[in-house]
DNA sequence: CTGTCTCACTGTCG
DNA sequence: TCGACAGTGAGACA
């Protein structure tokens, strides 16, 4: 891994500053005003500034508008760093096997948005046509899928993404070390890169649970640029072979919506931040990126994950 | 063959 | 104007 520095632009060489998860230097609270600020100018992203509170734990409540975020008590947070200085890191319980852990602040604000240019300008991105409920539609997002080579291929949607090598973009092997580091014995053979360029762009519910992934897959999320909502449902089937259909009850399949406040959190998810999904958060879980009328600048977004 | 599922869109409503 | 929700719909796949 050592040999892919030589490989980066200047701009992209691993410093002695290593990420923030594995810094003391760059500790909770100290990104600044002006880095907001920048945030928002450089990417015209329209995201409100949190309180500071919600900006330390990375929940934003949007307690200010009908979005009716539902961010619940019994949601267990466990503080896994060390209170005083380390990185913001939280792990959420969502019962039954079920857990997320989000880390805010896990790269360097600048590192970031020198990650996000790289990738915004060097990947090939695509706008695939994929087939859903019958129809043929524009993916509403672009993507990219890179992978190590052998692996089964990545389907959904009718749509077979071909897979770049991981030599073709050396940053993303750094990205991918940084991952590694922050947690321990977890292991990723590919990414899948999606880029969100305006407020319509979005992702509808879905569950990550493809068979290729196995049962419990872990999917670490990183978010560059502009600030999106990251929803999170509880899969609730009236029918399914899962569930056995009793007696009299309405032949209802799909999805439908969980009433109780429990099943559905929300988060916004920063430049620079990390959200891992792990145990059966796909199996029981689904999620999506809503579009946001006010999300008017580009995320990038790589989702890494194991395939078996 | 049969049953099940669908990473999307559109219309409606608050 | 925005967001949440419900209903699709025909092909793929187990």
């Amino acid at each position: 891994m050592e040999e892919t520095a030589d490989l980066l632009p200047e701009s992209l060489q691993p410093t002695n500053e290593p990420f923030d998860v594995a810094s003391k230097k760059l500790s909770c609270g100290q990104i600044t005003n002006e880095e907001d600020e920048s945030l928002n100018k450089k990417n015209k992203c329209c995201s409100d500034i949190v309180s500071d509170s919600n900006y330390k734990t990375g929940l934003n409540c949007h307690q200010e508008d009908q979005r009716r975020t539902r961010l619940v008590a019994s949601i267990v947070e466990v503080e896994t760093s060390s209170s005083h200085d380390g990185p913001t890191r939280r792990t959420i319980d969502l019962g039954h096997g079920s857990d997320l852990i989000y880390i805010q602040r896990f790269l360097p604000f600048q590192k970031s948005w020198t990650f996000f240019d790289y990738l915004d300008k060097h990947i090939p991105w695509t706008r695939p046509t994929i087939r859903v409920f019958g129809r043929s539609c524009l993916q509403p997002r672009d993507t990219c899928y890179v992978a190590s080579s052998g692996l089964t291929p990545l389907v959904y949607s009718g749509y077979r993404p071909d897979a770049y090598s991981w030599d073709d973009f050396p940053p993303l092997k750094d990205i991918l070390d940084a991952i590694c580091e922050a947690l321990p014995g977890s292991r990723f053979n590919s990414l899948l890169l999606n880029r969100y360029k305006g407020a319509t762009d979005y992702v509808g519910w879905h569950a990550d649970d493809e068979k290729l992934y196995g049962p419990t897959p872990e999917i670490a999320s990183l978010s560059l640029g502009c600030e999106r909502d990251f929803v999170l449902k509880k899969k609730k089937l009236q029918d399914s072979s899962r569930e056995k259909r009793g007696d009299g009850g309405p032949a209802k399949k799909r999805l439908k919506k969980s009433s109780g406040e429990e099943d559905q959190h929300s988060f916004a998810l920063k430049h620079g931040s990390l959200l891992v999904m792990r145990g059966y958060t796909q199996r029981d879980w689904i999620h999506s990126v809503p579009k946001r009328a006010k999300a008017e600048g580009t995320r990038i977004n790589l989702t890494f994950r194991l395939v078996l």
